[in-house]
DNA sequence: CATGAATGAGAGTTCATTCAT
DNA sequence: GATGAATGAACTCTCATTCAT
């Protein structure tokens, strides 16, 4: 691994664990293993830093979840498939998916150029489910309700149950599954 | 009104408009019209006025809730009131609601007992909320579903969609409509 | 006891726990249970309240040594029982003594008018001594030593030894009867 | 001169001459014509500057006073010169010995660790004197005298003169010699 | 590419002192 | 006499960023 890459996965780690505040240059080299001027001059900036982290975790998520939604053979199932294959990638160790819920995307992000290239980036995921709740309401696997505003919904669930999950003490050990129960009784034709 | 609560209604401004870190005490001194150090001589330190400004909004939004489910005339009227009642605080300019949704719910406090006050706190919502269902399932208004997981999933609807309303650019202008409907269908019997 | 006294108290024990900087106010008058507002009504400041604190502790230690010093039956005995004295009163814990060992005398003081009230009060201690040292070489009872120079030399040793009683962790149990013992060889026709 | 060095100067001279509480950080690195940050930089904080300070200086006086034993022809000669060598250092302008007499060694620090390791140092100094009091006993140069006490009480005398002679104004000019004397005529043979 | 010393603005916090009540 | 809210300067410490090596 070069140190390049060492210190984006040292962000990963640290963004996604103490938050971008907490996050320190200091830190980040620590972990990382590395030289403290090696991160300006690899990556500009924090915030760079921390945008290259999030669209390095974004990529990786589009991917999964195109993959899980090319699974289905109706329009339900890829919904469910995308659905979750969102979860799922959620509590996967491996890919620090920490960094994207910690900051509702990226928000707060001072450059709105920077903020722009996320949540550009960010919208293909409710346009990937969007695709298949047409699908299925084409197909008849789903109700007809409409496309675009049931997306919005479905997304928000996601959003929440994770948020739940992954910040809160409330979640019980049955969350996601009852959460795609929910979804189903909800959109199922 | 007094200079501690000047401060504290600063604090809710801001800590709800910039977030935690980004909120220092010269400005939250400065918007209220106060000297810095009564900061600290009123409230100790920054965590706890962070803790005494969330709590504060939280004990109006519970009182709110429960006016709100109080005119159900059934399970099912009193979930639903529950959550456009939810929904409605969450964008109430003079409540603040910001605060508590820029720190899901203060998991970062690093004070375990100031962060397990607000927890305690906070789980009362879920749990007028929780009776309600019941009441549905026993009075027939509502499906007949395990009354816990339902209602932690009804839960993270609302989280994720206000998430998504005050937090993204991505919400539509009748995405609350969207998910009081979206709920409706899930549950009702 | 009045609300003054009690001031005064509580500031004799935290100047001598804690020395001058680490006590504050809140600190005093949460101790004596009385009104912060109340220090400076009553002492002006805390160089004087400081300055109270010692003197008040000073005036009974020169009253103990005359006291010590009266029932000497010659020279040697009364510089004895000075020197005994003057190390026992250091460790009596109603005494407060550790208000001047902390202060090496008051030396630090910012008021030059404070400091010399403080010096002058002091000088009376060596004086004292001094005395008893010219009557023990004149009645025989001490040998025949400079007076002035070896009640400097006396008075040094003391000091030395109070120090390493209350400030050091070298302090044997035995030190302060080492001490005297090694003075009487000294000094002892 | 590294900058690290220059901070390390100019903490020896301000501690010693304005103590630790009256000495901050922005006066060390004025001193220092240095940057603030690299206090911390190189440091850590106040304390671990002021435990480097008072080491540095007591390293070069452990060894100032080794050699000074080195040159004695029996016990009672070691002892003296140990004696003198100390005094000596403690007006050495160069050596800043100020450090070490403002603080008693150290006892206010608040980090045990960082006690702990001063008092072991400081302790290097009495253990060399107590082999020159058991050298001096055994070769008949010094009086039959317990040694273990015998260098405590002459550690405490040379403590009490060295405080008089730089924190009060009571010294006379010949106090250290008079000291010398002093003990001469309670050990010698 | 790699290092870490160096910078200084700005953060949270402390605290003696003032003063209206 | 008694109270404690109010003030703001000064403190220690943090940290993103720069830059000489």
């Amino acid at each position: 691994m070069t140190k390049k890459d060492a210190l984006l996965l040292a962000a990963k780690e640290l963004f996604g664990e103490y938050g971008y505040s907490e996050t320190t240059f200091k830190k980040i080299s620590e972990r990382a293993g590395v030289a403290l001027g090696l991160l300006t001059h690899h990556y500009g900036n924090k915030e760079k830093l921390f945008l290259a982290a999030g669209l390095d975790v974004l990529d990786r998520f589009i991917v999964y979840l195109q993959d899980a939604c090319a699974k289905g053979n109706n329009g339900y199932e890829s919904v469910m498939n995308f659905c979750r294959a969102y979860l799922d990638f959620s509590i996967d160790k491996n890919e620090h998916f920490m960094v994207l819920v910690r900051c509702s995307p990226y928000s707060d992000m001072k450059t709105k150029t920077d903020r722009d290239i996320m949540y550009e980036k960010f919208n293909q995921v409710p346009r990937e489910l969007e695709y298949h709740v047409r699908r299925g309401i084409e197909d008849g696997s789903l109700k007809s309700l409409p496309a675009y505003e049931t997306t919005t919904v479905l997304t928000c669930n996601l959003v929440g149950s994770i948020h739940t999950k992954l910040l809160t003490p409330y979640a019980p050990p049955s969350l996601y599954d009852d959460v795609l129960e929910f979804i189903s009784r909800s959109i199922k034709a």
